[in-house]
DNA sequence: GACACAGGTAACCGTAAGGTAACAGTATAG
DNA sequence: CTATACTGTTACCTTACGGTTACCTGTGTC
């Protein structure tokens, strides 16, 4: 997730930053109004906090700019709490506003909460060779076949796709699959057939390559 | 647009009501959470109004209660301004809270804002193959067939469309379905099986598809 | 060449997860 | 007040998941 911030005090900032960092929100900054416009000229954000009293003019008249050429969700910052501002802003198709001070996790949430509104985000897809994999729907497909892996095989496949196209340990596969239990070696070695078996048809490229001693990896062989 | 308001404090309730009158927003009107949940039982409202401290308990339980029961926006009225009530607060499921005191057009502002972003979506419908589901009227069709269900399988059918094509856990549909009660695996497998036998006919292709251990999900059967 | 060692395959099978049907208590409607 | 529907409960069935074992294969080392 991805936000832009518009705020001139930098102590703020920088404080707002580290905390929305913490709760996985990559943060954008600008501290005028002018590097705020180029800034965000040609990137899309999940969500926009502007404050209101901004060096170089006034928050509002961004966002009453803004509010047809953008549709991010707009949260306003302001230290004041006329209510005309307030109204003002949301005239202006803010859709929050919060009055300095206020807590950095409420800040968090409230972004959160805007972030989600207007974005149903696209599930994450994996393609290699003919093979693809939805991870949010778990549908995964080879050409025209569908593939049903059972629970163990689609987290090795998640764990592969997660560090590809680097290869994973067996040590870290084991970990992963059977944390605190006894595992041996012959669980390891079945799930990996297994996994093979499912995801390649004998006229088929396979996928799944072990390097010695050093892990599995997903990869296509070209000869 | 008719909200819901529950609120102890006689004199600001009237007042609210007086005003969001004006502003063409239709309130009925609670002073306790039993009376509120008697109120609201059969009725839909655009936007929830809840005060915090009520006299016969916690607005954020009764928050809680619905945040799984209920579709409609929640937002919190409290003289509290502490950071832990407001986090809770939007945990369970709030869309925004408010301190008081507070401006009636603010509130009339926020509330508006809730209402719309909710009915935003007007007219919701899903197909999947055959299977036909207007959100709004809850009716369901499957080819010439009408289909009705239960309550609880109503709820359950919601769900999948709401996460389609993704699948639900097992776990958060029990969340959902019986909130804080006991409920064991069998209620789950019940309702799962009545969902299904209702969904398709001998000779119509299955929807209703379970991944062990991942939860249960919509789909046609692609061969 | 023999041996060790890492990895691969196939088959076996106990079991847990899921599926179904029937029953009963309670709520609901008419 | 009766009939019907809804849902919790139980008992039993089915399946395929995954652990286990036995036996391969290839490669490197002495």
């Amino acid at each position: 997730m991805i936000i832009l911030l518009v705020e001139d005090d930098t102590v703020l900032a920088t404080h707002s930053i580290d905390f929305l960092a913490q709760e996985g929100i990559e943060v954008d900054y600008a501290s005028t109004m002018r590097q705020a416009q180029a800034i965000s000229e040609h990137q899309s954000y999940d969500a926009i906090v502007l404050d209101i009293n901004l060096p170089d003019g006034d928050g509002l008249s961004l966002a009453k700019q803004w509010q047809h050429q953008r549709q991010e969700p707009i949260l306003f910052l302001s230290a004041r709490d006329a209510l005309d501002d307030k109204l003002k802003a949301f005239s202006y198709g803010a859709l929050d506003y919060l009055t300095k001070p206020f807590a950095l996790p409420e800040l968090a949430v409230r972004i959160k909460l805007l972030a989600s509104k207007n974005n149903s985000k696209p599930n994450r897809q994996f393609s290699l060779d003919s093979l693809h994999v939805d991870l949010d729907a778990k549908i995964i497909t080879r050409g025209e076949r569908v593939i049903v892996l059972s629970p163990q095989q689609w987290q090795l496949l998640e764990l592969l796709i997660k560090h590809y196209p680097n290869p994973v340990s067996k040590a870290a596969i084991i970990n992963q699959i059977w944390p605190q239990q006894d595992s041996n070696n012959n669980m390891y070695k079945s799930l990996i057939t297994r996994l093979r078996s499912n995801l390649t048809r004998e006229d088929e490229p396979a996928l799944l390559h072990t390097l010695k001693k050093q892990g599995i990896t997903l990869r296509v062989q070209h000869d």
